[in-house]
RNA sequence: GCGGGGAUAGCCGAGUGGUAAGGCGACGGCCUGCUAAGCCGUUUCCCUUUGGGAUCGGGGGUUCGAUUCCCCCUCCCCGCGCCA
């Protein structure tokens, strides 16, 4: 949610916002107009009450007294009747302000490159050599802006569905059988290097100091709207029939809601966090993309990134979220690159976003395996999650990032590290983890 | 799932129809060679802030007035039951 006092005192900004993000003020226009009511009707009901409080007080000390009430008692009923009627108003325009408010989108960083959509994502950093397939050459030219080392390779490399299968390291049809497309049952080694990625990720966590956890898998409807937008109620989020209980899409959710309502101590900040789940997301409006095999799929596990800080730290501790998980994907040797999302790629909730795009060599492309957000104080407003200042209770500021999606990875890893005979070498840094070199 | 007991400010904790004691911590000030102690003040949210309103787990009800009485819900503790 964003601050009602710049909606209040400095609507440009969020009109500038709204521009950068391609994206119709009148939504503001509306939330000011409401607001504005907001306090009209407010100001009228405090001031009621403020009558109503007098007579009480004037009933007590009459009745400490011995003197009559009667008349007191009246004024009081009548005045009641003014006051329910007001408030009601009231917690109409309130919450009809507030679904408009919390509607609205955060507040883009100005740094951000301005463009409507995905095609204005901006490449900014190049780490790796690639294994450039011949027929890709051009496709791998363009999209790393032609300054990436590459290698050619003589050989078409097989796509992870069709080398996965082949080794009987997944099974896709039972698993849609048993739970429908986007499913996956991992067989053999690719377990061990599934739990191998996890284990290494959480270690290498925490040596940089966060703290490790495992959440909740499910929140309630309190915690889910605080932490996310309401369009991932539709397009990601599985609903528990029955319950009021939501299935985390990342352990983001859970870590935001973790500290909801609670005032943090200064010296406490910042809270690194390394949260370790399995995500469930529906998907829905991905038809026809990346249909077969684990590349896109309903639940995955995910080792995340979740800081709390200081306003004035945010930018920075971005930077260092993002370079843990290039730090973390360089000791894999997966090439990639980081580009900065263009303003109309954002999402509601994030400021400023970086991926990371592994290149994937049988699919020819970049693709998305890290997500690095800056929300500022637009979830911590959402949540009530602030800490105490010499000046006063100020909200944190929250941020994300992925460490490692372990299906993401694994394909990433598959395609990068197989020879022409279907071997796979396994990482390096994954050995001692698996207890084999290849598989 | 059943029975019993609970939830009060950052923390602890009193209050059983008349408008939230007290303590601790934190912050500011006074005093003081320094420190400590002592004293005073501040320490939730909202509004158009010399003022007003809301707030005792959440929601509803009774009442002129509810932390207090009634109903529903959530969570915690104890015991019983069930269980990987």
């Amino acid at each position: 949610m964003i601050d009602v006092n710049i909606l209040r005192k400095n609507p440009e900004i969020l009109y500038e916002s709204q521009k950068r993000r391609f994206q119709s003020a009148e939504i503001v226009d509306r939330a000011k107009k409401l607001d504005e009511q907001w306090r009209i009707v407010l100001k009228e009901s405090n001031e009621l009450k403020s009558k109503k409080n007098k007579i009480v007080r004037q009933i007590a000390e009459n009745a400490r007294k011995g003197l009559s009430i009667e008349d007191l008692r009246a004024e009081a009923l009548k005045i009641d009747e003014e006051i329910s009627k007001l408030e009601e108003e009231l917690r109409r325009i309130e919450s009809e302000r507030d679904q408009v408010l919390m509607k609205i989108p955060n507040i883009v960083d100005f740094e951000a490159p301005v463009a409507p959509d995905e095609t204005g994502n901006k490449p900014v950093l190049f780490w790796g050599k690639a294994r450039v397939f011949r027929d890709h050459l051009e496709d791998f030219k363009k999209s790393s802006l032609d300054s990436m080392e590459y290698e050619l390779i003589d050989f078409k490399p097989a796509s992870h569905v069709d080398l996965l299968q082949q080794k009987d390291l997944v099974d896709l049809e039972r698993a849609a059988k048993v739970a429908g497309s986007r499913f996956y049952y991992l067989k053999r080694d690719l377990v061990l290097l599934e739990v191998s990625l996890q284990l290494y990720a959480l270690k290498f966590l925490s040596q940089k100091g966060f703290k490790i956890v495992e959440p909740p898998y499910m929140l309630n409807r309190y915690s889910m709207e605080g932490a996310t937008d309401f369009s991932a109620f539709e397009d990601t989020i599985y609903k528990i029939e029955g319950d009021e209980l939501y299935l985390i899409a990342t352990s983001e959710h859970p870590l935001a809601a973790m500290h909801s309502d609670e005032i943090l101590e200064e010296n406490n900040l910042p809270l690194l966090y390394g949260g370790i789940s399995p995500c469930f997301r529906r998907e829905a409006g991905a038809h026809g993309k990346d249909t077969k095999g684990i590349f896109r799929v309903h639940q995955f596990n995910k080792i995340e990134q979740f800081a709390y800080t200081k306003p004035e730290d945010s930018k920075n501790f971005h930077k260092i979220l993002l370079d843990n998980a290039m730090e973390f994907f360089k000791s894999l040797e997966i090439p990639f690159r980081v580009v900065d999302i263009a303003t109309g790629d954002l999402g509601n909730v994030a400021s400023r976003k970086f991926d990371i795009e592994a290149w994937y060599p049988a699919q020819g492309q970049f693709r998305e395996v890290v997500s690095a957000s800056n929300v500022l104080d637009y979830q911590a407003r959402r949540l009530k999650i602030r800490y105490r200042t010499k000046e006063g209770n100020k909200f944190v500021h929250t941020l994300n990032s992925t460490l490692v999606a372990t299906t993401r990875a694994m394909v990433a890893i598959v395609e990068n590290f197989q020879e022409s005979d279907g071997r796979i070498t396994v990482p390096k840094v994954l050995r001692d983890y698996m207890g084999k070199d290849e598989i």
